[in-house]
RNA sequence: GCGGGAGUAGCUCAGUUGGUAGAGCGUCAGCCUUCCAAGCUGAAUGUCGCCGGUUCGAACCCGGUCUCCCGCUCCA
């Protein structure tokens, strides 16, 4: 009953957070709700101008990391619409295509085909039994060859099982949803949690956004916007393998928008339905995938740590049921608000989509190797990161409220200073005897290096806590002092410690800190 | 989509049995100013999510609708 309680506190405190996030968002200009005006549009926001400088930070920070730092991988961007066959190939048109019911009764959710299909799943769990009884029955002398392919009951079963799945199959090719639901009647499907039968029809729905391409609707071609990124490297393999004579192993990147209808999409940026993804394909050698797959799931760790919000909010986590292409998959989780959620993906994707899109082109998608003297379809290792939940896990890692020791608290935007929107914002302390005119100058200066910021309404006190929340790692302070010896006081974000330098020593003060070279290395 | 909760100023929220809206913080202008939100003066901001109904009268009651949050489901 204690543990009831204490995770209900915890819930609480989680949502409460989670609330905090949110609204520090919106009121500190970082992220809006998309046309907020019109009442919002679901799961869809706005980066704001805070949230745009940060975004773009973290999206370069990634590049650098991924394109600039090493010299086998290249990026490309790739438009966002692309032929409608592509995600054939991909599996995208029949695996985003669930046919889903709802039980009546128990409100639970379930797709139409998994249904039939487990029940199927069923009828070979009897035959497994008939076959361990015959087993026990017959001793040494049992061959379970035979008895599979003669018994009359397993006989049985594995046709209807074959039947069913068979109609099935039809049903959902041909897109007549009546029969499915008339198949999980006559099977007499119930609910595994109400046990009930009572079902609503099935309903389809297509993860993917269609639109059309061509100005009038007759000679229109459908087309949808893409569901991942990574399609778009795929399909340019080739072009970029041999325009830009990359040799395996070598790296794709692109970044860019993605769209799924999601049935539901929930928790702020967490889930939208138009996100954009930061993706680097990996292509290599067939049999070296496992060595990669290790490689990146480590490179990727270490670039997370490099930014500093703490080991103990990143764990992985592997995938046991892998998707139909992938050999290997693992996520980098990390500790949102409400809880380890999916930040990036790693996955070994074999040759599965260079395969796939050989099958419906008919056009050789293969690396030849001078070494190996042939060719081969090259295999993939992925990582996939969502750029959005990034800025979340920034985001909602880097917002505290800090108890002071005069009894005040601070609430503060810890970002790490290497992606603030803004570097430094410059104070004068108050807003006569020239100051104002020396910090303008200083602003003039920092500016062809740093997004900088001006203020000069209210005590200072009030705007180092203005500069708190937005999270600019430094203010910079002109006081009387500043007009005989040219210095001003640096203050520091984090420890609130302040320093007296020299004003043509600001520029590498603060390049120290919140350069990209620095943070980098730490990887 | 189903179930539960919610929507009042930029943010957090009051608003008593229906009588046409308030607070704190924030914002803006000015004064003051010894460098960590707390001085003084003044100001702006809401068709109380939207539409309809009941009523002499609706932020409040009823119906519908949109959006958000939580749970279920899904998540390449």
């Amino acid at each position: 009953m204690f543990g009831a309680v204490f995770y209900f506190c915890i819930m609480a405190n989680q949502n409460d957070q989670f609330k905090k996030v949110i609204s520090h968002a919106k009121e500190y200009g970082y992220v809006f709700q998309s046309s907020e005006i019109y009442d919002g549009l679901s799961a869809v926001y706005d980066y704001a101008q805070n949230g745009v400088e940060l975004k773009n930070n973290i999206r370069d920070y990634w590049w650098k990391a991924m394109v600039q730092m090493h010299d086998n991988i290249v990026g490309i961007d790739a438009a966002i619409f692309m032929h409608p066959q592509t995600w054939k190939a991909s599996g995208h048109v029949d695996a985003f295509n669930d046919p889903l019911i709802d039980n009546k009764d128990s409100k639970k959710r379930y797709r139409a085909d998994v249904l039939v299909e487990d029940y199927v799943g069923k009828l070979d769990a009897k035959i497994e039994k008939e076959v361990k009884k015959a087993a026990k029955r017959f001793g040494d002398a049992f061959d379970k060859e035979e008895f599979v392919s003669t018994n009359p009951r397993v006989l049985g079963y594995k046709e209807k099982g074959e039947t069913i799945l068979k109609r099935l199959g039809k049903s959902l090719e041909n897109e007549d949803l009546a029969d499915v639901k008339a198949l999980i009647e006559e099977l007499e499907i119930a609910c595994p949690v109400s046990g009930s039968r009572n079902w609503t029809d099935v309903k389809q729905f297509n993860l993917m956004f269609g639109t059309k391409l061509g100005a009038s609707a007759d000679s229109a071609m459908d087309l949808y916007l893409r569901p991942e990124t990574a399609q778009g490297i795929f399909v340019n393999f080739l072009n970029v393998q041999k325009t830009g004579r990359m040799k395996i192993p070598f790296g794709i990147a692109q970044t860019g928008k993605a769209f799924r209808n999601e049935i539901v999409a929930r928790q702020f940026i967490f889930r939208m339905r138009e996100f954009e993804q930061m993706e680097m394909q990996y292509f290599i050698k067939p049999g070296t995938q496992k060595k990669w797959y290790e490689f990146w799931k480590e490179a990727r760790l270490k670039w997370h740590l490099s930014l500093g919000l703490g080991e103990d909010n990143y764990r992985f986590h592997d995938h046991e049921k892998l998707a139909h292409y992938a050999d290997a998959a693992s996520d980098i989780e990390f500790r949102f608000p409400f809880g380890f959620k999916e930040l990036e993906g790693i996955h070994s994707r074999t040759d599965f989509d260079l395969s796939q899109h050989e099958k419906h082109t008919g056009k050789k998608l293969q690396y030849f190797d001078p070494e190996e003297n042939k060719s081969y379809v090259p295999y993939v290792v992925e990582t996939s990161i969502g750029l959005d939940r990034m800025f979340l896990a920034i985001f909602s890692n880097a917002l505290q409220e800090e108890e002071l020791d005069n009894d005040t608290t601070r609430v503060v935007l810890k970002l790490p200073s290497v992606l603030a929107p803004f570097k430094a914002a410059v104070l004068p302390l108050v807003k006569k005897d020239g100051l104002p005119e020396i910090a303008h100058k200083i602003v003039e200066d920092l500016k062809w290096e740093f997004n900088v910021m001006y203020d000069e309404k209210d005590a200072v006190g009030r705007r180092y806590r203005r500069q708190d929340a937005i999270g600019t790692p430094f203010c910079i302070t002109v006081d009387h002092d500043t007009l005989d010896n040219e210095t001003v006081t640096l203050r520091e974000r984090d420890t609130m410690k302040q320093q007296r330098v020299n004003i043509s020593d600001l520029m590498a003060s603060i390049k120290n800190e919140v350069d990209m070279k620095s943070w980098l290395k730490r990887m």
